[in-house]
DNA sequence: AACCTGTACGGAGGCAGCATCCGTTTTTGC
DNA sequence: GCAAAAACGGATGCTGCCTCCGTACAGGTT
């Protein structure tokens, strides 16, 4: 049974130096220049030419992909800490919160995410840590509603939906009092009101 | 005082004949291809080259400002019909969903209004534009806060970023009924609760 | 240790779009 | 009609995208 499974050779080793530096220096890139930073300079800066770049990741979305990976990964493994809240409508705004930050963090991040959550078949690179994001979304979303917290027509998408929106709204780099605003708004939107269970 | 006032010479017929043309042509390419259409192909498809548009039009923005001018008053123009309700809520909750058909009219739109409506120096041709649509949300939340529909803190500036987002969503066509699942629940937290004042 | 094979490298090159500059054409006032 | 001013428009330089192919190198073999 070979070593792992399914490759007949294991990589050559310039392969996954390049690769590495190559993510290294395009999240680097990605966070001081946006998403949308020349993948040239890229290339350069991590010393290799144009042609390994593109024969590593064909895209754009392809290196985003692979660089958000790692980070999406440690989003995710917050979910525990997070769940230990108890308190399920808390966890759930924490959640939004997180992601928004998360998508925030590179500029111009919302776009190529929002193009790939729609995407039915992964015809997006993106596509799978999209559905990573949004599954959790909604596990936290159905905790929250099974409590009485949120009412019972919001999806976990929904919310997603928002949190990117809140992103792209502070990359464009609006004042941070409409933006706490406009979260409560969203907030006070999900929310289950007190009175209608009671 | 000669003609008007500020200019001591008429402006030629053929500059003006120019302007129109490349207004018509940059608003069908705008519809057509998005805001980020080549501003060659605009030039060419007017007739004339590419020096010419941007004697008209220095910037993107600048072409993007003067295009949308005519739709943005015809939009503001409708304040009087939807007025006339005399339901405030239902007012304010037109005024945004005309601001959102607006908006997603042109592909790409979102960007640069969100850009140039939190600038307060009109560094950008796209900021007068942007606060007379703001200065419009604004009498309508206030108008709606008098007769007790919308809550006290809400400000017509945090619904014409709402209304943005959910252009910019639209945008990335998403389903529909996502969105108007978000779009409710944005209508739900900007409305006041009912029992909170009775 | 030298070789050989196939894999990966990397830069040259073609293409598209942006924005500018200047010789030429057109318009207008006289 | 003429001359001056104003506007035209395309050639131009630049940046970034992406591909293709001759070359170099890693890794296994003898």
């Amino acid at each position: 049974m070979a070593t792992s499974g399914q490759q007949g050779r294991k990589p050559r080793a310039d392969v996954q130096r390049n690769r590495a530096t190559l993510l290294e220096t395009a999240q680097r890139h990605f966070l001081r220049h946006g998403v949308g930073t020349s993948l040239e300079a890229v290339a350069k800066e991590a010393g290799v030419g144009p042609g390994t770049l593109y024969r590593h990741f064909p895209t754009r979305e392809a290196l985003l992909a692979a660089v958000l990976q790692t980070r999406s990964e440690e989003l995710v493994a917050r979910q525990a800490d997070i769940e230990q809240l108890g308190d399920a409508a808390e966890a759930l705004e924490q959640w939004l919160r997180a992601m928004e930050e998360y998508f925030s963090a590179y500029s111009g991040l919302p776009e190529p995410l929002m193009a790939a959550a729609r995407a039915q078949e992964p015809d997006s690179p993106l596509t799978i840590p999209c559905d990573i994001l949004i599954t959790a979304t909604d596990q936290y979303v159905r905790a929250a509603q099974r409590a009485g917290h949120v009412r019972a027509s919001v999806q976990g998408y929904d919310l997603f939906l928002a949190a990117c929106s809140l992103a792209w709204i502070k990359g464009n780099d609006t004042d941070e009092e409409s933006l706490g605003r406009l979260r409560a708004l969203i907030a006070s939107g999900y929310r289950e009101r007190a009175d209608a269970t009671a």
